[in-house]
RNA sequence: GGCCCAUUCGUCUAUCGGUUAGGACGUCAGAUUUUCAUUCUGAAAAGAGGAGUUCGACUCUCCUAUGGGCUACCA
């Protein structure tokens, strides 16, 4: 019974990747990882309506972004492809045939205007045991007739003949047993006469059976076709290498009812999406995760955690941690609002443990947008390692550490009401002789000396601190002033002083 | 409307019959500080409602309510 764990993430092309499906794909690489089984990536573009160009890219690109390897796929290979179903079509005609040849199927003529207007008359109608009977297809039709119709040319679908009545159970690793009476469900379109493709449900198993795909891992969304999903097993006889179905808790908005959309990141400013993503046809832009600055660890963390749980209260933990811990039986039944807030933090808490160097790396190109990109990395890092305690994001460094790089043009106004007396510009212009007199900037050393001259002139250390940092900084913000002494030019914190008191010691 | 799934602090969640119902985010209050932050400490904050089962129910069963999903020749 033991069998390799094999499971596939099987997005469709229909547009940029939804941080839910993130998750799912997330889910499945952290299990397969666990178990030393493969991951695939298919790409189920079946609805040729709908097909975007560049959806395809995107996924990959996004899955690449946040760590989440691939195993088998269209760029990676492997022996069970071709892994984009639109490459499959041959593969998908021969099975549906066989359901045909067995009587599993069934051939129905009924156009898109008959079927609404079949609805319309009838509140809850379904192409069933109850209603196939008054419908045109193959079986109510004379097969002469069926063949005469193919013959001329007629568009027709294939359904699958759904016995009525009967219980469908459904082992879902997180939910336990679902049982569903077969008579709710309805004959379902295999095979598509729109764009002579097979439909979802059909594809699926096919594919599911044929990459001896283990575990069907995917959203919530998907069990009510589930017992369908069972049926078609049973149709082709393959009951016994039918995979395990675990279906996960959706990602609902945070605020409001309903599952997350796109308009919510909008309205709340988030991103919903990985990746930054320019629709082709609106000419849309949607944010993305990697454009807002966030950390892909983070963002896998914080994803992780959305309706998962290790049993105890760890929240920060690596991938490596991640694959380690996770389980279906911590997996939570019920969706979860998207909590976006514990998303920041977590990058804030990435963001801190990094490396100081690494970190000025990332920033180096906010730097250079801001025209100090050929700034010395060591000294970028040293002033990122000052600030990186009080940021959520790469970008907030340059607010928090501005003054690192360029010298105050303009000096806030309520703090140079608050701090800048009457003596200030005296005080000021005695502490320039003072720091031209220290050899060792260090921050401790220079800490002392400017101390015990503030000390030993009885003056106000609050105010005088204040002005100092006004000067330097140009607000009553940022790190330990020394600190930030000891890192700049000596020159330039005099130049500083200087300017300082030219503009507000006038 | 029909069917399925779910229901613990505002949010994410722990608890798998016996706990002062724990943690985290967010919020608020203190502390530290030469500034702004960070940080630290603390506080407020929950078992949807009703019936059962049981010595005992957040935990098991049923009903109701609420939320979510599905109900296409979309996935």
């Amino acid at each position: 019974m033991e069998r390799k764990v094999r499971v596939r993430f099987a997005p469709s092309p229909t547009g940029p990747l939804h941080i839910g499906g993130v998750r799912t794909a997330l889910f499945n690489y952290l299990f397969a990882r666990q178990n030393g089984g493969s991951m695939i990536l298919r790409i189920e573009d079946t609805d040729s309506q709908r097909f975007v160009p560049g959806a395809e890219d995107y996924i990959n690109e996004s899955l690449r972004w946040l760590g989440i390897e691939i195993d088998e796929g269209v760029r990676e290979g492997g022996d069970f492809g071709p892994y984009k179903q639109s490459e499959r079509k041959e593969i998908y005609k021969k099975y549906v045939d066989q359901l045909l040849a067995e009587g599993k199927a069934y051939i129905a003529f009924d156009t898109p205007e008959e079927l609404n207007a079949a609805r319309e008359s009838q509140p809850n109608f379904q192409y069933d045991a109850s209603t196939r009977g008054s419908m045109r297809n193959s079986l109510v039709m004379p097969a002469e007739e069926v063949k005469a119709l193919i013959e001329s040319g007629a568009q027709y679908v294939v359904r699958f003949l759904i016995e009525p009545n009967v219980d469908v159970v459904v082992n879902d690793l997180i939910r336990g047993r679902v049982v569903i009476n077969s008579s709710i469900l309805d004959d379902k379109v295999l095979y598509k006469s729109a764009d002579n493709l097979p439909t979802y449900h059909l594809a699926n198993i096919v594919d599911d059976h044929l990459m001896e795909v283990s575990h069907v891992i995917r959203g919530e969304e998907w069990l009510p076709s589930a017992p369908l999903h069972v049926l078609l097993y049973q149709a082709f006889g393959w009951e016994d290498t039918m995979p395990q179905f675990v279906h996960l808790p959706l990602l609902l908005k945070p605020v409001g009812n309903g599952k997350l959309s796109k308009r919510d990141g909008d309205k709340l400013g988030f991103p919903v999406f990985p990746l930054e993503w320019h629709d082709p046809k609106s000419g849309e832009t949607s944010s993305g995760y990697r454009e807002q600055g966030y950390l892909p660890e983070a963002v896998v963390n914080f994803l992780a955690l959305l309706g998962w749980n290790p049993g105890d209260d760890t929240e920060m933990m690596s991938m490596q941690e991640l694959i380690e811990k996770f389980s279906f039986a911590h997996c939570s039944k019920s969706g979860a609002k998207f909590d976006y807030q514990k998303g920041i933090w977590f990058n804030h808490e990435y963001l801190i443990k990094m490396d100081d160097t690494d970190l000025a790396l990332l920033f180096m190109p906010v730097l250079e947008e801001k025209g100090y990109g050929n700034v010395d990395l060591a000294y970028v890092a040293k002033a990122v390692g000052m600030v990186k305690g009080r940021i959520n994001f790469v970008r907030d460094l340059w607010e928090q550490g501005d003054f690192f790089f360029q010298a105050p043009t303009e000096y806030a106004e309520k703090d140079v009401k608050k701090r800048w007396k009457e003596d200030t510009t005296t005080h000021m212009k005695e502490l320039i002789t003072v720091i031209e007199g220290i050899d060792d900037m260090t921050s401790a050393n220079a800490e002392k000396i400017v101390l015990d001259w503030i000390a030993s002139k009885e003056y106000h250390m609050g105010n005088v601190m204040n002005a100092f940092r006004l000067c330097v900084v140009g607000a009553c913000r940022g790190p330990h002033m020394f600190d930030i002494t000891e890192l700049m030019p000596k020159a330039e914190v005099i130049a500083r002083l200087r300017r300082a008191i030219d503009t507000i010691g006038k």
